[in-house]
DNA sequence: ACCTGAACACCGTTCAAGT
DNA sequence: ACCTGAACACCGTTCAAGT
């Protein structure tokens, strides 16, 4: 990441660039929440309503973060791969390593709805990929949505659980046991060792997969 | 849902569940971040102050909420179904129809780390619905997390996106048009008349089957 | 025991005034 | 043109004081 420079010597102090870059580096450190316009105000030295000559609100400061984020998403080692699988699995793998790098702004598109502007880059290499495997048309996109939904959704997802509530996922179904059918505790009986951790690597990997397995059957039959 | 009474005569006026009706119903409303403690009491005809007997923060009582959103997730109608692919289907239609009534909660899991404490409930009607598929163990868990993740993670991302972004999409691929090598061109050119638009209801359906197929098609092999 | 009123330490945002 | 200082209208939360 590219440190951000206060300008060498002439005006103006401040720029779209060097909030923005300001900002994420707060971010390695800071939640979502506590990333005030007052806190980033204060890093770049300046006042809060500067700030307000770069941006129109919070909002759009959240959303030109966010937007950095995705464009740094590294998909160059995708074109090198020759099977459509791999480069589906290597564009999810390149999406969340970014996300999760930047765990917060992730949640800022959950926050301010307008989600940065750089589709075109992101989603064509995965719409070649799924090319390579014979859609075209409405199936095509629609399957690249899918499997845009889904490897998001898992990023998600595993950023919003947290190891307590891990724990009580345990502790419940522990409490759940005693009042279930003799058939039914069985059941709930076998699952229980498996309850409260979890491999997040391996749980995203696993639904890769999934997804994978089931675009392959939904393609249409070759020709 | 059950309209919050005032008790009728008796002291305490306040209590856990009439807070927690009259949020939901605010949200019904309002966004996330308008549901502020001095709407809420307001609407209550109390003072801030008095929420904090029932609830030690506001993170507590948005966890409240999004645990009652859970609680009304409506899965009875699975034990009907003998096929486990129709069941996976029901369960991520009843978890989505339930979401999207308090989209703005949705968020809540985001933004609060815990998460409602109603797990069982929700999951033991998946695990089950898998066991009947043929699985048990690590994978049977592992499997149910997945499912649950490509399902939450589908909710998440369609109320992420607005009309918006969505118009951007269609601009932007069609800016990007330009810069592009003839071949590249064409392939975004054959794209271009399906953005800008989105069926979420067609999506939505089309990514679980997208996942049943995956499920089904890495069971392990009937002995 | 339950609630009120007032206060504290923060917010995002605006805007006249400075340079 | 760019930035500052001070203000406005809000927040969540606390706590002495009331009943």
């Amino acid at each position: 990441m590219p440190v951000p420079a206060r300008p060498a010597r002439g005006r103006p102090l401040l720029s779209h660039d060097r909030i923005v870059d300001t900002a994420l580096e707060l971010l390695h450190g800071l939640a979502l929440k506590e990333l005030t316009m007052r806190r980033l105000a204060q890093a770049l030295d300046t006042t809060p309503a500067a700030l307000y000559g770069y941006f129109r609100s919070q909002e759009e400061l959240f959303a030109a973060v966010a937007t950095r984020v995705v464009r740094g998403i590294e998909l160059g080692a995708l074109e090198e791969v020759a099977d459509w699988r791999e480069r589906l699995r290597l564009w999810a793998r390149a999406v969340r390593s970014r996300q999760l790098e930047f765990a917060s702004t992730v949640a800022m598109a959950q926050i301010s709805p307008h989600i940065p502007a750089s589709w075109f880059e992101v989603t064509a290499p995965l719409l070649r990929a799924l090319e390579m495997a014979g859609l075209s048309g409405k199936a095509l996109i629609d399957t690249a949505r899918c499997f845009s939904r889904i490897v998001y959704g898992s990023i998600l997802t595993e950023l919003a659980q947290d190891p307590y509530l891990l724990q009580c996922e345990r502790a419940e179904a522990g409490a759940a046991l005693e009042h279930l059918t003799p058939s039914a505790a069985g059941q709930v009986a076998a699952i229980l060792p498996y309850l409260g951790v979890q491999d997040n690597d391996a749980l995203f990997e696993m639904t890769i997969d999934c997804a994978l397995r089931g675009i392959a059957a939904g393609l249409p039959p070759p020709a």
